[in-house]
DNA sequence: CATGAATGAGGATTCATTCAT
DNA sequence: TATGAATGAATCCTCATTCAT
């Protein structure tokens, strides 16, 4: 296990208090010093790690998208059979919305708002390819409708958004079997 | 058609600024003088017909869930059968979706936000009562998945948000082809 | 009994009005509009019956003080005895001051603030001049100590204030007793 | 003598600006911009030291009303004989009246104006508990009248007060003979 | 006379950012 | 690297006043 140096706990805390404070609040609602407090840190100090407000979002955000990414692709290996590969990564996803439940929403509001800059947007969504590949290689081989992969995100992944935030605001609760049968209804939309 | 009084006229060239800057710039982002300014109106004025910024864009997002409703179902009789209905709520949906877009982004942003607050969202989705009860209806008589309605909602209608954003922000155009696919996709989704 | 014009009631309404509010609220939490609403006039109205907010405080100040003195030397005459003379104004102007409550602390606070202009002041005193007659009488009969009538009204009559405010303050109440305690008192320090 | 620090330097500006600023144009006219430019700091500053306006006006009101009871009973002494200790009193007050006359001209503001919250009046009461005692005694060994304190106050030492702002208003010049026909008058008001 | 709607100027307060230490 | 104090620029909002009716 790598060793945090003290600016790098000074930094995640940073971002961790970024993180719930636009969660709870909105952007327009996270003051830097709000931030800064949070953090245990001076205002000032949130300028050695970002330039600016609007680079501490893009960078949150960027990391943020990282580590879903990251998380979703974990278990996921590019020779396995399309509905498999589909499956595993669509269940890491489900876990990661429903479980870093701070992080997801963190990125589906930024997502949904001019909150962050294109670039950064565009940064954010690099990581996506293994599960494009994947999309290509299903409808190569027939098993996936040949839709864009604009319409496959939108059935096959981003319910999950709406799933999450529709939870993390109360009046429904997403258990194993609602999982599974979203994964069932996730699957039936793009599956040709 | 009615006539508009003045008070009327500016009431609505307010709503109306309100949507476009929050959309371009987000919530924190629009500040009351340019939204006075974008209406011809002195800040002073907006005090007139609404209590405070809050209440703006509260009033502001029922308002448009309310016509955003009002058109996804002035085609729809409760009386159709249950594939008929909900095609045709669907494609008024994604009309509304594809042709309002501006109010359709703002939604969107409320949506997936802490922009407004909850007895404002609970009144918002009031309206969507005739989609459920059609959901209900298909669920007994065995054409609809029994699922919960916040799924039915992630799977059949949620993603034409995500597809107007994408729209909006470039990089993908939804022809009409599109659209039926993704009217297939939706229905596949909750279909039994 | 004289009639009183329209106009004579909406002008009596926002003096009574301006009295109130400045009262509990001080000159700077008494706004054009709220007096408007309190004396069930729109703010327009106000500038009918007088120029501006200045002029309003203004005279509502000269026509309260007025109002005062009147009252202070109903029952007087000059011919009276100095002390009988004084005692008649000592009690009237008590009288006046615990039972028009509102329009004593209306004066008590124009009187101790740079709320109301000079001249406004000035006239407001104009009125006091059978009190410092008496006086001047009562020095050279040789009764009253040969003072400063502001020494003289400083003792005689200003403590008047003090009890009265402290009164409406609560925490003080004062009797019939008090009162003659407090006329001793008053007496005793000008008597010669 | 005390080093004081930066912020104490800006704080005692600050607070000096305000009486200035109150006295002159009253409360209402007395915006916080003013108030910064007087004491040389930006408007924001204000805000480090105190909470918002009220609380502003409030401190400095505590903080004048403790420095006028120390200057009052600076050379009192509770084991003084009664007369002596009141008239040792009553001088200084006078003093502190009529030469710190920006700290006076403002307690009367405040005193007679819905300016200061009930809380910091009760505050600023406090210290005056001495003057109370030796009434006390005063009333005890039957050299001064069995009086309520309000009374006593109203007639020994509020006409000070009206005193001093007929002096700072102009046509009235306190002397020393005034001063101790003054003070003669206050002893005759409450003296057995 | 009377008004409700409208407003420009200004008020309190906050905030992203900087700077001296 | 780290900070607390400081700030100018903005932000939301209010208010005295006006004007078309």
């Amino acid at each position: 296990m790598a060793e945090l140096t003290k600016g790098e706990i000074k930094r995640n805390a940073l971002v961790k208090a970024t993180i719930e404070l636009v969660n709870n609040s909105g952007f327009h609602a996270a003051p830097m010093s709000k931030i800064a407090k949070m953090a245990n840190v001076s205002p000032a100090t949130i300028y050695l790690y970002f330039e600016n407000k609007q680079d501490l979002v893009n960078q949150v955000y960027i990391e943020v998208k990282a580590a879903f990414t990251e998380y979703a692709f974990e278990s996921f290996d590019p020779k396995m059979e399309v509905e498999e590969g589909f499956e595993i990564i669509w269940k890491r996803i489900a876990d990661f919305k429903l479980k870093e439940c701070e992080e997801a929403m963190f990125l589906a509001q930024c997502d949904n708002t001019p909150m962050i800059d294109e670039p950064s947007r565009q940064q954010g969504i690099k990581h996506l390819q293994p599960l494009l590949d994947l999309w290509e290689r299903g409808k190569n081989e027939g098993k996936i409708k040949p839709l864009s992969d604009y319409i496959l995100y939108a059935y096959a992944i981003n319910p999950l958004s709406f799933l999450m935030i529709a939870q993390k605001r109360g009046g429904f609760q997403l258990n194993e079997d609602h999982l599974e049968e979203a994964y069932q209804s996730a699957w039936s939309s793009i599956k040709k």
